[in-house]
DNA sequence: TGTTGTTTTAAACGTATGTTTAAAACGTTG
DNA sequence: CAACGTTTTAAACATACGTTTAAAACAACA
């Protein structure tokens, strides 16, 4: 490959941009002049800068969920109505991610970056985009997870799976940041997949705990 | 007070608006409309937006963190020598945080909204500026906490402290948005202390878990 | 080679932003 | 009241943005 096409020249360094600064701060003219591209090319080729933001979201995410699809229902078919493995599920949508990007591994820092600024990031056509185009694999996976902890309640699992979220998402928002600062704390530069083997049994231990009455009251009433 | 401060008016807007759609994604314009205030007022004011950024923080950390730097010394004269307790120290920086702001329990929301946007928007200047001012209380709570959990490796802990930062941050950054789900979801409406109540067991849970061998692996060798 | 459809280019457009200015209004103090 | 420092105001400024345009360059094919 001489030199890249123009499209994908523009999803590159967009994706890595976007993920660096943010949507809102990220100029197409910076994004086609780090390309090397004409301004108007992303005007050309993907019609907005909205459709571009889409675009960088679908070309990692369509192949992501496609395997992740098919890992879940290969699953659901071993399992045969008995419970799901909480560590097993997890470990599933790990292994899947890191399998999608297994060439560029610093691809998936990036990505679950993307997904955190999505979340956080006003924007909010980006979430009714993610929605829309993968809704319906989240399902899946929501249902596999309500089947792994079957004594949780449902607001008990609502809440945990949106603290689980978040953990990930933040740190592998700044996971290069905090490589660093865990380099230069403890000495030793850890790899994406330690961050993950360290990240499983934190959020399996959460995940499972016994509920207890919590130590932390507001002053007012039940209202 | 028939009509408030401009400077008081101006901080309320912008904090506010930057919590709902973040610093980059809200103009002085809106901030000032909003306020019922002249446009150059900001300017007049605080000198620039960096400047009222930095004073939007000021205005809630200042306090918070004049607190709590007095509930540590507290808590670690309590102790004496003694390994501290974890579900203690997180319920102190809660407790804490909710007192800071009692008269307005959605402050708080707002707030760690507010720092976790800066944790994850780009704005580096934000970063540089919470960590000179706020950076020795921040010192001080890592502290206890090595303490509270000493069988734990600095790596381990470097790492469970972030992925709790994560859960914290995440879920408040979205709380709204979250209780509106789970009120459809689960059909009752939860309150801040009730999140908080849910949230203690899940980050105690996942920072005390016994380590375990990762089960996701690279395709690599150890590089 | 001439024609046609596609891609790239430089330039401009309209709009929105943060900031500055200079005059007006205000409030306090002599 | 008069003078002075502070605050507010409307307007303008310079810059940056996303988008559009129309011409140029290119590619494929007859």
């Amino acid at each position: 490959m001489p030199q890249k096409d123009t499209s994908t020249a523009i999803l590159d360094a967009a994706e890595q941009l976007f993920s660096e600064r943010g949507f809102a701060e990220t100029s197409l003219r910076t994004i086609t002049s780090r390309a090397g591209v004409n301004l108007a090319a992303v005007n050309y080729h993907f019609g907005s800068k909205k459709s571009l933001i889409h675009a960088v979201f679908a070309r990692f995410l369509s192949p992501f969920t496609e395997r992740l699809r098919q890992e879940l229902t290969d699953y659901e078919a071993s399992l045969d109505h008995e419970a799901a493995d909480l560590e097993k599920l997890l470990g599933i949508v790990f292994c899947t991610a890191m399998a999608t990007c297994e060439d560029q591994p610093e691809r998936l820092n990036r990505f679950t970056r993307l997904l955190g600024l999505a979340y956080t990031q006003g924007q909010g056509h980006i979430k009714r985009y993610l929605n829309r185009q993968y809704g319906e694999v989240y399902g899946r996976f929501s249902e596999l997870l309500r089947r792994s902890m079957p004594e949780l309640s449902a607001e008990e699992l609502f809440w945990r799976f949106h603290f689980m979220l978040g953990a990930v998402m933040f740190t592998f928002s700044g996971v290069d940041t905090l490589k660093a600062m865990a380099e230069y704390d403890v000495g030793r530069l850890a790899q994406t997949s330690d961050v993950i083997g360290l990240m499983l049994p934190f959020l399996a231990g959460g995940m499972q705990v016994k509920a207890q009455l919590p130590v932390v009251s507001r002053g007012d009433g039940e209202g």
